[in-house]
DNA sequence: CATCTATATTGACAAACATCTATATTCGAA
DNA sequence: TTCGAATATAGATGTTTGTCAATATAGATG
């Protein structure tokens, strides 16, 4: 989660930026964010004209960010947006569109 | 600016991100933005132990994103955030947070 | 248990990026 | 118009990232 400390927030913004800082990573997030449910890294695989391991490490680095998050189920693994993660780095990027000292 | 056509948009989006995609760019805005003057490309590079070529690689990069904008006064650069441009890339990426098929 | 299917991990390699030093440009001042 | 200060550009180099092929792992199913 972003809102915490300040170092820690500073690193967290980062992560999240470089994590959609891809044009696949970009369109992963809207992939699954366009699907009313969580979506299967196959169904996400034959999206894009890439191997299978570099979909699978495409989609770690947004784990990792905290922007996605995976359910296994069986043998699949199905991937949901983690809404509190996007709309904590909405407000803080919106905040630098803000006047200096305003606080809401 | 962000809001156009589909494609013109994602890559838009993909390069704010890009731009943002670095603790030292990160840093940079927020300390345009913390300052309430214009900031000159002198006072910046005072905060980071980096050389000048490399600040004013960094802030370029920023610039290209219209994430900032600089001013020229006389040999000095100024620089201040790109209200609307950051304005735009929140609201993408809330978008991504809300619930699918809410347009406001 | 043997095997198949879905996903993850590893290792290798090319492309992109951050950084520096050296140099160029541009503007103000003497 | 020459000099100095601020910023930008170029070129070189080490590091990080994206990609793939090969392989491993884990769960389902015969």
């Amino acid at each position: 989660m972003i809102n915490t400390p300040d170092v820690a927030q500073h690193d967290a913004l980062v992560a999240c930026c470089k994590a959609l800082a891809s044009p696949i990573r970009m369109s992963m997030v809207q992939l699954i964010h366009a699907s009313n449910e969580p979506l299967c890294a196959c169904d996400i695989e034959q999206s894009f004209d890439l191997s299978q391991p570099t979909i699978s490490h495409h989609l770690r680095i947004l784990r990792d960010a905290g922007i996605i998050a995976a359910t296994a189920r069986g043998t699949n693994v199905y991937f949901h947006i983690e809404r509190a993660q996007l709309m904590a780095l909405a407000c803080c990027i919106e905040q630098f569109a803000q006047p200096n000292g305003v606080s809401a």
